[in-house]
RNA sequence: GCCCGAGUAGCUCAGUCGGCAGAGCGACGCACUCGUAAUGCGUAGGUCACCAGUUCAAUUCUGGUCUCGGGCUCCA
């Protein structure tokens, strides 16, 4: 039998006999990599182990715990659970089933329109664990599509998939035991492990309702979600990882820190700042009007809400209704509160005539925003219904605008990195189907959009047919310290509203020009930022945004007042001290002062009385310190709390 | 809006197979006056989310409503 020949990643080559399949490939690198391997990727396609390799191939092994290996194990464990899925509940149809980050889900439809509970997650995965200990075979078919309708006689999910594919054939994988026997069969272009014995290391983890296709007006299907790693300690650390962002909750610790809550009484989605949080949002606040005034932003204020001709005119009752309050009635008028602010910015441009001098004329404001989220999407301060942005209005001429999209994306960066975010990605979101405007403009404003991340030289993805009908967008996301993903800052240019509001600027020529609008919100909004921050620092907030930056607590009461001193001292060099009693045991008060995260926390006893000192324990210390002179000790406050604004 | 789950003291939760409810923490009071992550004792605090229904009796069972959580759709 003649050899067949194939190129391995570091570029040497194999010969193996005619025939030979991944599987014998890894086997003859090393007996660890074929206990190792799950698929094969053959010139650049993902393939079964089982698969006969081609002459001349480049081949790669893939390896259970690398990113592909992964998918490869979580695809198989979903197919594992469909199967198990079906023989629990026979008759039951099965959409799809993906591998997806960190897990994998499949979409079911129960018989008779029963639906998933809790508890029946246990009895599927060991009705998964028969199935892995049978360590069946997935057994690769090639069909037309016509046997393939046959076979999934009873799938009309399969069954639509396989019409609406149009492709010359279609792949089903079947799960065969070790007698020999038919197993469960499911449509998939693969490629899955050997056999269901390679899996195991997996978990259920949640329920919820699906739509078929993504579609809310076709049928609902129940969900199952799970995860699936290479090893038990993979799993661990997974699950480990999520107790982890459990522990950083926003929600969670802003009860904790007594910092906002929802009161029922006031509405969902609708919060209310306590003293705290409200310190460290005034703090947030505060630094972004002095950053915004450094940057060359006029301020303003406007209403929060308006009548209706004015959304009329922006589009809002046409594209945005669903998202608004219901109007009030007043005087024979429909008064909205206002979903956004750009109209009653553009209001503020045309208040007057414009010259081409004037611009890029920058409005800002704190500006409060009210939209009817779905019940179902609100979520902690991450998804409110009040809301307040952080938003500004650029109205620009047409050749300001590179230039301009330019200094505005690294001014947005600059502030995201002063809070401690410093892992940018970006998305640009280009022309949809639908769109307004000319094809000229669009490319103009895209390519405007482009340059401007290269500029800031973060990395982007293009999402093609993305963006809004008016306008081309980049969305600024950032990763937090446990590498979770957030979308904070937004940039969009807009053509809709200047023609809409009929805006103008009279140009050196003389003439009227229509001018250019870039829509931009840094933080996203006020209260969201708040919340990616608290889950960032896991509540410890760096010194400058601690809303109490230091307590003093006295030893006895004999060092109440000494205490009091020194706390004011503190408050007069302008930083946010409180001085304790001596209430209770000192060890509680400073248990209770370290969990509420004080960046520093002063004991002062009797040495300091006489020596003017202070004891310094400091949150990300074990080990406390003695006999601190004040004077020293303010000085590094200061360099703490300026260090941030570096 | 839809599916699943939850709602018991300020918080975290136990409990009642239908018979007027309990712990820890917190709050308050008293004692303790203390040098770096929980001093002791005591007191108060609950229409068991709300509204109906079944029952001699409902916090418990049934139905509805509201709120919260996880998803879907959507989005800052």
């Amino acid at each position: 039998m003649p050899d067949i020949s194939v190129t391995l990643p570091d570029g040497s080559s194999r010969q193996l006999p005619a025939g030979a399949t991944g599987a014998d490939l890894a086997a003859s690198i090393g007996r660890r990599l074929a206990l190792d391997a799950v698929a094969v990727v053959v010139d650049g396609s993902p393939r079964d182990l089982s698969a006969p390799l081609p002459d001349g191939a480049s081949v790669e092994v893939v390896t259970a715990g690398t990113p592909l290996g992964r998918q490869v194990l979580r695809h198989s464990t979903s197919h594992v659970m469909a199967q198990a899925v079906t023989r629990l509940w026979p008759g039951a149809r099965y959409a799809i089933g993906p591998a997806v980050e960190d897990g994998f889900y499949y979409d079911f439809e129960l018989p008779d329109g029963a639906h998933f509970s809790d508890d029946d997650l246990g009895r599927i995965e060991a009705a998964m664990r028969e199935i892995i200990k049978e360590d069946q075979r997935f057994v690769r078919e090639e069909h037309s599509p016509e046997e393939g309708i046959e076979i999934f006689s009873d799938q009309p999910y399969k069954r639509e998939i396989i019409e609406d594919g149009g492709e010359a054939g279609v792949s089903t994988y079947r799960n065969v035991g070790a007698s020999g026997e038919d197993g469960w069969v499911d449509l998939c272009r693969g490629p899955h492990v050997p056999s269901t014995g390679r899996l195991g290391h997996f978990k259920l983890t949640k329920l919820a309702a699906a739509y078929w296709r993504g579609d809310e007006h076709r049928q609902q299907l129940q969900r199952v979600y799970g995860t699936a790693w290479e090893s038990a300690a993979a799993l661990e650390e997974h699950m480990e990882r999520l107790a982890e962002a459990e522990r950083r909750d926003h929600r969670r610790l802003g009860a904790e820190l007594d910092l906002f809550h929802f009161p029922p009484e006031i509405g969902s989605g609708l919060p209310v700042f306590h003293p705290k949080g409200a310190m460290t949002r005034k703090v947030m606040e505060d630094y972004s009007r002095a950053e915004h005034e450094a940057n060359g932003y006029d301020f303003v204020y406007t209403p929060h809400i308006a009548k209706s001709t004015l959304f009329e005119v922006s589009g809002h009752l046409g594209f945005y209704k669903d998202n608004m309050y219901p109007p009030m009635e007043m005087e024979g008028a429909r008064y909205y509160p206002k979903p956004m602010n750009c109209p009653m910015h553009i209001l503020v441009y045309k208040s007057r005539q414009r010259s081409y001098k004037e611009l890029p004329l920058r409005l800002f404001e704190l500006g409060t925003v009210y939209r009817f989220e779905r019940s179902g999407v609100l979520n902690g301060l991450l998804r409110v219904r009040g809301m307040t942005q952080d938003d500004s209005h650029i109205f620009c001429a047409r050749e300001q605008l590179e230039a301009e999209l330019e200094s505005l994306l690294a001014f947005v960066l600059k502030v995201l990195r002063r809070f401690g975010l410093s892992e940018f990605e970006a998305e640009l979101s280009t022309r949809p189907e639908k769109f307004i405007g000319t094809v000229e403009e669009w490319d103009r404003a895209e390519e405007a959009l482009r340059a401007s991340m290269d500029a800031a030289g973060i990395p982007y993805k293009v999402a093609e047919g993305e963006g809004a009908f008016y306008a081309p967008k980049i969305d600024v996301h950032v990763r937090d310290a446990i590498g979770r993903r957030w979308q904070v800052s937004t940039i969009q240019v807009d053509f809709q509203n200047p023609r809409a509001f009929d805006m103008e600027y009279v140009g050196a020529d003389n003439t009227r020009h229509r001018p250019f609008m870039v829509h931009r919100a840094l933080f996203g909004s006020v209260e969201r930022f708040f919340a990616i921050l608290l889950e960032h620092y896991a509540g410890a907030l760096p010194t400058w945004l601690a809303p109490v930056q230091a307590a003093v607590l006295p030893v006895s009461d004999a060092h109440e007042g000494y205490a009091g001193q020194v706390a004011a001292t503190l408050r007069a060099e302008g930083f946010r001290a409180e001085a304790g009693v001596a209430e209770e045991t000192l060890g509680a008060r400073i248990r209770r002062a370290k969990l509420d995260k004080v960046p520093y926390v002063l004991v002062v006893g009797d040495q300091d009385v006489a020596a003017g000192t202070v004891g310094v324990n400091v949150r990300s210390s074990a080990r406390p310190e003695r006999g601190v002179a004040l004077a020293q000790f303010v000085e590094r406050l200061r360099a703490d709390v300026h260090a941030a604004h570096a």
